[in-house]
DNA sequence: AAAGCGGGGGC
DNA sequence: GCCCCAGCTTT
């Protein structure tokens, strides 16, 4: 059956844009750094989410030499909580470079752009159109969605080698007139009108050129392959008190939660481990001999995307402080508990503090 | 090409 | 419980 033609399709959605578009603050400028900030906030993560998070971070490092020289720790800290820390990280790592290597200035195109750590063809492609204009197409999961149904594309988007199919099909429909006002517009009708469940087929502008309405596939397009199941972890948790401060360490490893600080872990495969087990294995990672300790009782349950972790804290008071080998080996370090607010925690780890300590 | 990487919200 | 979210990097 009939897909639109280009200028029908592009068209209808600009002015459907027009009607509908949320009041979006970075939509208010083109500004390449706060752009930039928005788009990397908003990378596999909604709208409501990342909001909050932009105008903090737009107030806390209103350019990007603000950004640039801000220790990881407090970029970390003001992260907490979005997810995807390597974000963060990156975004730092690339404020930096802009400042150090680039004079303050983005690059000017979507092929230079894509050369920065953390921005891949997305990112890339919005920002070049919206602050610079670049007629080059954005590719996101709405716009995936879009374009599987309106033209009836049934290759599966969980594949990297669909990407291309969509993206010469997207860079095809891009208008030389508004591609920023193109871009925005079809991510904002996935996002509200042609929606992943219950998208409201009824009142929809482009019902009747739509490849998935017109042949009953609407809630078959787009072809997604489901992604495995995650992993189980267990982690035992020691709570290492030294007078009014706590052992913590910066998670370094090529692990969840890069960058974040936690407390001494012991990790095992299976939920339980005997009282003597654990007491044996912390005495002899932490070089001490430790009175009794028991769990604070409560499991706390943590689900990621790919792993699923069952989480026991135990208190432990210390009458000294470790040896400083052992401190060092561990990358234990102590700190004050308003030090600990201030550090960037997992939200299991944050969660846990809240009701004990802060 | 596949795997790893968070956390929240809708149903 | 499952799905998805203005994806990127590493292997």
């Amino acid at each position: 059956m009939a897909h639109p033609t280009n200028s029908f399709f592009t068209n209808t959605l600009i002015a459907w844009y027009h009607r509908h578009k949320r009041a979006l603050p970075w939509r208010e400028t083109t500004d390449p750094y706060a752009i930039w900030l928005s788009e990397v906030i908003l990378q596999q993560t909604r709208v409501k989410q990342g909001l909050p998070y932009y105008l903090r971070f737009l107030e806390q490092f209103p350019t990007v030499y603000s950004l640039a020289n801000a220790p990881q720790d407090e970029v970390l800290r003001l992260w907490q909580g979005l997810g995807y820390y390597s974000r963060a990280r990156n975004l730092h790592f690339t404020a930096k470079q802009v400042v150090e290597q680039f004079g303050g200035q983005f690059p000017k195109s979507y092929q230079g752009l894509l050369q920065l750590k953390g921005i891949g063809s997305y990112t890339a492609a919005a920002i070049a159109s919206f602050a610079y204009q670049e007629q080059v197409a954005v590719l996101d999961g709405n716009v995936y969605r879009v374009l599987a149904r309106v033209f009836g594309k049934h290759e599966n988007i969980a594949a990297p080698a669909s990407k291309k199919v969509f993206e010469a099909l997207a860079n095809e429909l891009i208008p030389a007139g508004e591609p920023d006002t193109y871009n925005q517009a079809i991510m904002e009708f996935g996002a509200i009108q042609c929606t992943p469940v219950a998208p409201d087929c009824l009142f929809c502008p482009l019902q009747q050129t739509c490849f998935a309405f017109l042949n009953g596939l609407v809630s078959a397009l787009p072809v997604k392959e489901k992604a495995k199941s995650s992993r189980q972890r267990f982690f035992h948790y020691l709570v290492l008190r030294v007078g009014d401060q706590l052992y913590m360490k910066k998670r370094t490893q090529n692990d969840i939660w890069m960058g974040l600080y936690d407390f001494h872990t012991i990790e095992s495969d299976t939920a339980k481990l005997t009282p003597e087990h654990l007491q044996g294995q912390a005495a002899e990672t932490l070089a001490t001999n430790l009175t009794p300790f028991s769990s604070t009782g409560k499991t706390y349950k943590h689900v990621l995307s790919h792993q699923k972790i069952m989480a026991q804290f135990y208190l432990v008071s210390l009458d000294s402080r470790l040896r400083g080998e052992t401190e060092e080996s561990i990358g234990l370090r102590l700190y004050s508990i308003s030090e600990i607010e201030d550090l960037p925690k997992p939200v299991l780890i944050d969660s846990f503090l809240k009701e004990h300590f802060f």
